[in-house]
DNA sequence: GACAATTCCTACTAATTTACTATGTTATAA
DNA sequence: TTATAACATAGTAAATTAGTAGGAATTGTC
């Protein structure tokens, strides 16, 4: 498994938010200097993660971002595949790829790869972000 | 998830070896023609594959690679770890990064994603080779 | 013993991805 | 009107991945 550090960010990100009072929206750059992240990084990130449904956004002066749910109600597997999206390309399928290893379209082989890719999604979607914060929640008030 | 060539090739060039007559080993250039692999590249994942004590090997003329276990026996945990060795980072944690996030040392952002990656190395671990070879386990004599 | 074939080893390089920074524009509350 | 924030896109630097290059060491066969 790699950790990215967008991945890391957002998780952090999302944390900050989630100890956040309702419906008070907080400025990236706020969040940012707390924890001491680089803030047009942050952006691009929040963004995403918006776009994916998980935040939502307030513009302008004392604007910022909120979760849109709780967060025992969002997933591991919907905030990384908010920040990328990665089509699995194997090279035995490639255009130009040989194809003596493949049997169909698509290939065994990426049959097989695509059934690991589910289960790990199953598995991700059973994290949520609030496993995260379980030693911080008491931490907030 | 995230699948490098390297992976693939190891698991490509394991499945061909899988194919093979017991104890007679397959040399990586004939691997690498019936494949279309380059065989300089797939030389360094075989050595790491070999360390790993996954593969035994043969030197000299009509060497070449063989298993050392049966397909069942060699699990997906394995290979990787064999081929990348990435310990994870976290920047909450670095000797640069700040430490309002962290807790302890490790902190508990780390401890938490080190929770995750043994879920999914327990995961990896009852993956094996033979998956990747079932269709084609009938069609090897 | 010579030779051909093979693994073994290390260093280098090219391509790709990641991790940002820079430079704005647009919207909104006070 | 002004300060403050999100929104957007393009560029850049660092790191990783995906190889290539050039050999040394080993081993079966003639």
């Amino acid at each position: 498994m790699q950790l990215t550090t967008k991945i890391e960010y957002a998780i952090r990100g999302l944390v900050e938010l989630a100890m956040q009072p309702e419906k008070k929206p907080l400025a990236i750059r706020e969040l940012c200097e707390k924890q001491n992240l680089p803030a047009k990084y942050m952006e691009q990130i929040f963004r995403h993660l918006k776009s994916a449904g998980i935040l939502q956004s307030q513009k302008g002066a004392y604007g910022g971002y909120l979760l849109n749910r709780p967060p025992s109600q969002i997933s591991l597997k919907e905030i990384m595949s908010a920040i990328n999206e990665k089509p699995v390309r194997l090279n035995c399928c490639g255009k130009d790829g040989h194809r003596s290893y493949c049997v169909g379209e698509p290939c065994d082989f990426y049959a097989v790869w695509e059934e690991i890719e589910d289960e790990l999604n199953t598995h991700f979607s059973g994290i949520h972000l609030s496993r995260f914060l379980y030693n911080r929640e008491e931490q907030a008030k």
